[in-house]
DNA sequence: ATCAAATATTACCTATACGTAATAAATTTC
DNA sequence: GAAATTTATTACGTATAGGTAATATTTGAT
């Protein structure tokens, strides 16, 4: 039954009634909830560490291989995320003593973030506790189905970037 | 060279150093790039119309076989969101004139939300350029992956929302 | 019929996404 | 080498995610 409802609704890879396929094939839903339940997820399962999924995502990044400190501008790029969205999320972060903030040598136009020895301390909490949900989730793809989906998913990824981009100036649809 | 990172990355389908497999190959890292490309790219090709990817999402869900109106639960269940969010979406939706909302005949605790003419014609407006859009997101996947593929993202959406169900009360790792 | 439990929504809160504009420092250009 | 341009960040505004608590209404148990 899945199969057929599958190969009915996508059929040709790209074609524009795609669209309107039922719900449970719809790429735009399906990635929401995905996104969502899985924020949600590990959203509840660290509240009592103290820290949000997005704070965790900072932490990871200061911690693994860049020991001497990310940018504000470096952290944006590595999270896929906003120059805004970063400094209001450090400046959070700051206050909650998870890192700490100073002028670039280099460049005083930027700021080099450090992580704290209690954001190291929460991180390492938090990452046990992740591992275990994607341990979780990922189950739920049997086989040897993971890598091939991981591929795709960032080719994916990789093209939504690119809508996105192109879609800000010039030429929209192509 | 790509498969061989992939192979040596995520091999057993959920062991838990695929946490620390490089980031081109992380769930989360992914997802949040693909969620937040594909909404960026939408948000800025909606923008004149006046509205966001959220409320499309809205009078997507009202347009398609439910002139008769949806109740704010049925929409918060529909776009797998969340009662609050919901409200206050609609809220901004009905102060735009995009749709009305009154009390339900059969429970007054509930507001059906009805598409009003503008809203309807927004919708189709808005609707043209999300089948571009997904036509040249989709068309990155060659082949015939993509009913597998979104077979499969809906198997882990489904994964994800069933581990944020379970994180919230009782057991939390099974 | 009545009181308790479940349910739909609202109110209020913090965190995040991201758009525009301002600021300051680095880089490029002439 | 000073002016124009680019770049990292901040300031401020609106929209969304979602937690807790309150309110109103329906449903269920007695």
């Amino acid at each position: 039954m899945a199969m057929d409802d599958i190969s009915s609704a996508l059929d040709h890879g790209a074609m524009p009634d795609e669209v309107d396929s039922p719900v449970k094939f719809r790429f735009p839903l399906l990635l929401r909830r995905a996104w969502y339940g899985l924020n949600q997820a590990f959203r509840r399962r660290i509240v009592h560490l103290g820290i949000t999924p997005d704070q965790y995502t900072v932490l990871r990044n200061l911690c693994e291989k860049h020991m001497d400190g990310l940018t504000q501008k470096d952290l944006t790029q590595r999270m896929s995320s906003d120059p805004n969205t970063v400094a209001s999320l450090l400046e959070r972060m700051e206050s909650a003593g998870l890192l700490t903030r100073k002028i670039d040598d280099q460049d005083r136009r930027a700021r080099r973030i450090m992580l704290s020895a209690d954001g190291k301390r929460r991180f390492h909490q938090a990452q046990a506790i992740a591992q275990e949900l994607q341990v979780e989730v990922l189950g739920a793809l049997k086989g040897g189905d993971c890598p091939r989906f991981m591929h795709e998913l960032g080719i994916l990824a990789d093209a939504c970037r690119e809508a996105a981009d192109r879609s800000l100036k010039g030429t929209k649809t192509s």
